[in-house]
DNA sequence: ATACTTGCAAATGATTTGCCAGTGT
DNA sequence: ACACTGGCAAATCATTTGCAAGTAT
């Protein structure tokens, strides 16, 4: 898009805007800091702590798990980031982007579908109705099987 | 109820019951045991193997949680028992009565609510369209905020 | 130069496992 | 008696924390 846009809001939508939301904040963008969030951007879903300190390709340990953990949750606590839990495995964590995502996993075969705004405001209404709770399945998605699998599926 | 009923399948509705599947199966009824499945009925809702191990009242330490988890899985793998996980807490087990349970869990409070069956199905049957996912809270509940708590409630 | 950051080790919390002594059948 | 069980300690996994050394500003 060559659409010119004032700064909006909070869009964190490239590298260099995550490590000037650092910066904006007086914090330091540090080796480790960029390589979190470049393995972020360069990744294709949620991760795992462990796979950002091993990187993508999972062979030289970059940076420490501690290190990760450390940052993700500074850059959380910036509005960059996000996690969720999916099933028993480990936290896996995200960009923030511009909103709110909420997913959707399957219990056998892992899979972990990213479902489009507002597909789930008719759940959400009928389960707000019914017992009166805010569901958002941002951090706790919902786990079921899915077609594939249910039938079989490998 | 009166009613005269042969042995329905599998509905562990009192601790002997489930003490006789034991038998049945050639495992031992042992101390342990009895502790677990009479701790378990004492109970009010799920209970996390902490709380099996000290007892309802805290106090004492009446097994050791190792045991506790030995025979949980023992008891699930007979059918007896499940378990679930509400957020990031410890998980927590239940009698398996006649059936599975789903539940709703509120973010701030922890409050867990055993939803009525079929209560779901609405939802069960929306996602089933839109996905394909056979959904079921029965192992992670849905997770959300509580009218008490989503106002403030405190 | 100074405060923020990092790596490494040790601590936590939940759950599992090895091992040998104890016990249900 | 004998195999199944229990207690206790040690191991695992994910995540956190303490601390001294390193670095961004």
């Amino acid at each position: 898009m060559t659409v010119s846009h004032s700064t909006p809001a909070l869009e964190f939508d490239a590298p260099e805007t995550v490590l000037n939301a650092l910066r904006s904040s007086g914090l330091r963008v540090s080796t480790a800091r960029r390589i979190v969030v470049h393995t972020l951007f360069a990744a294709r879903g949620p991760l795992g702590a462990e796979e950002i300190a091993t990187g993508l390709d999972g062979r030289r340990p970059q940076l420490d798990v501690a290190s990760v953990y450390r940052n993700l949750e500074t850059l959380e606590r910036l509005g960059a980031v996000r996690h969720l839990h999916v099933g028993h495995g480990p936290g896996r964590y995200v960009l923030a982007g511009s909103g709110e995502r909420e997913y959707l996993a399957c219990d056998r075969c892992g899979e972990l579908v990213e479902v489009d705004p507002g597909e789930l405001d008719g759940v959400r209404a009928e389960i707000r109705e019914r017992f009166g709770h805010e569901v958002r399945f941002t951090h706790f998605p919902i786990v079921g099987r899915c077609a594939n699998c249910r039938q079989g599926g490998g």
